[in-house]
DNA sequence: ATGAAAGCGCTAACAA
DNA sequence: TTGTTAGCGCTTTCAT
């Protein structure tokens, strides 16, 4: 692959009876030069089989690169806060090759906060940026204005419908919410299924599980097309109604043994679930957080649909890195991720 | 976390009234230093915080490291073909470091062309190396003659019982037996399961797969005390002997619905599999060999344990390369991976 | 449009 | 034991 014999700008400089200086020219593309010269410091390039040497230039320059990430602020314990420890993992890779990280949260309830994140990732003049969009219209402002100032940037996690973006990385929602199902009834018809969400007051935030859901859905009309679905809301800030609200769906259908949920805060259940255990119950949510692991393990969950929210941040950061550094596009633009299935048994190590 | 200010090997120079040649010594414990030389430039390092610069580094000494990879050969379609992959992955991310790779396959069923690929790397005088041990002795013998060189080196896979490796990355095998079990059976008693199994001949070559078996064994006391346990062994190259052992079997034990293999083989079973279709059966295996996960797809094989081999891979070529670049030492020596479980609904986009 | 030359921070050979 | 110095290959002024 590498070559093994090293020709320098300083070779082909030679070899075309110029200097350092134009070769350099020529390479970066900034003008200046001759069309003459041009065209014999590509040829010989291609005849010597020239490669950059990345330390040299990097060292020349003495340029670091910042790439900002723009994520919901992470609480300790939410999603969000898995991702945010991407972050350190790819700066040790990257880091060493001259790129540096800075994160700018906002408030994910709050689209003012939003903006806010973005006028200061702007400010910052980052050469690339990673963001986990929540809210889609101000998402494709912002990109605009990424996009003008030809500031290249990659999405994870989900991702707007405009185009522009050098990357994105994420969990296939639809079928998520499929192999959700499958999980939940092991293949089986159940006769009925209860759908904890989360209930969410005014704005255009989208809600980001419903074609998650819509993969659940196809597959019990598939396979259980028989099963009773029921929703309940709850308030994840109001303990109390959730025990309410279970107690009160429960009362009226009392042989329901499989609950699902499709955000990230299974967790909220299990005060409820111990206090009513039932060894036949299956319940099935997503995302690896701490709380949802320790349900799993001392049973309370039966499974974890998660997607190691880390690798997604590291993958988006290092691509970014890549297309700075060396001006290389990924090999897919979208990049859909397993889907890690997560039982007591193999929690442990994830 | 990264120093704002630029610390160079100058300003400690300066600050010690020493010259950048001795910095420099200290730098590298290279001696020649006087005790009060060393103790004052390590006490200014300190306090000014500095960081050496790779790029800079990497540029004066022009040197490029070797990392050797010692694997059994992969032919297409095996296991090692998988971890052989991340052999180019891992030389993406380390290769901008100034780190090359290099493997040495060898006949994992011919000790003797362990040794000889052993003697190859040591002849290749590389930084450090990269081990898939099948032959326990053997490797212990090749660990003692890299630790005499100071070659630090890594396990992947699996790792001998002798110490002095730098790191090792795999699966926890006892454990991916009873999650193998769990996956198998559902959590359900079951009257009985057939355990396929590669026929060995002679040799030491001790079977990876006994611990896996192991706790595979232990789920099926715990949870199915009842259950009957049948054994089959079959010969990898006579696929005639396959399809004769399993009817043999099933004359037998027409009953039996669950069947298992331990090892990446499952893929074996197909045709046979596929002339004599169950619904109700389910069949588990481990890794994610494409003709494993085709059988997954198309329903022949109902769950995959799988690893990642080309992730294990990765982590012991940075971690590698992190120790030979920056003598940093990983943060686990022993780092049990998770065991990643596959089906039908989340094979796409493993 | 092109060339010359001064670094970037570190290494290593050579002097002292 | 320590200091000096000439690069490593590339970038970037500043002349020309």
């Amino acid at each position: 692959m590498a070559q093994n014999e090293k020709i320098t700008i300083l070779d082909i400089a030679r070899r075309t009876g110029l200097s350092k200086g134009t070769v350099d020219r020529v390479l970066h593309h900034r003008g200046e030069v001759s069309r003459r010269s041009y065209d014999k410091v590509m040829a010989a390039i291609e005849e010597l089989g020239y490669e950059p040497n990345v330390y040299a230039s990097l060292l020349a320059k003495g340029q670091h690169h910042l790439v900002a990430v723009l994520i919901p602020s992470h609480e300790p314990g939410t999603f969000w806060e898995l991702a945010a420890a991407g972050i350190d993992k790819a700066a040790e890779s990257v880091g060493t090759v001259g790129i540096r990280m800075q994160h700018f949260e906002y408030d994910q309830y709050d689209i003012e906060s939003f903006r806010a994140a973005c006028a200061r990732v702007l400010d910052a003049e980052p050469s690339g940026v990673v963001i986990a969009p929540l809210f889609q219209d101000e998402t494709d402002v912002f990109a605009a204005q990424l996009r003008e100032r030809g500031i290249p940037f990659a999405y994870i996690d989900s991702k707007p419908e405009s185009d522009g973006y050098l990357a994105y990385f994420g969990m296939p929602l639809y079928k998520s919410g499929y192999l959700c199902a499958d999980q939940l009834t092991g293949g089986f018809a159940v006769p009925s299924v209860l759908i904890v969400r989360i209930r969410r007051d005014r704005q255009q935030q989208s809600d980001p599980t419903i074609n998650r859901r819509a993969g659940f859905m196809d597959y019990m009309l598939e396979h259980s097309p028989e099963c009773t679905l029921g929703n309940v809301f709850i308030d994840p800030n109001d303990p109390d109604s959730i025990e309410g609200a279970l107690d009160a769906w429960f009362r009226e259908h009392p042989g329901t043994r499989h609950i699902v949920m499709f955000n990230s805060r299974i967790h909220l259940l299990v005060p409820w679930l111990q206090h009513h255990p039932d060894s036949q119950r299956r319940v099935v949510g997503f995302d690896n957080l701490k709380a949802n692991m320790d349900a799993l393990r001392d049973g309370t969950v039966s499974c974890l649909i998660a997607q190691h929210p880390d690798e997604q941040m590291r993958l988006a950061i290092e691509t970014l890195s890549e297309y700075i550094l060396r001006r290389k596009l990924p090999q897919k633009k979208d990049n859909f991720m397993h889907m890690d299935i997560l039982t007591r048994y193999n929690v442990e190590y994830y």
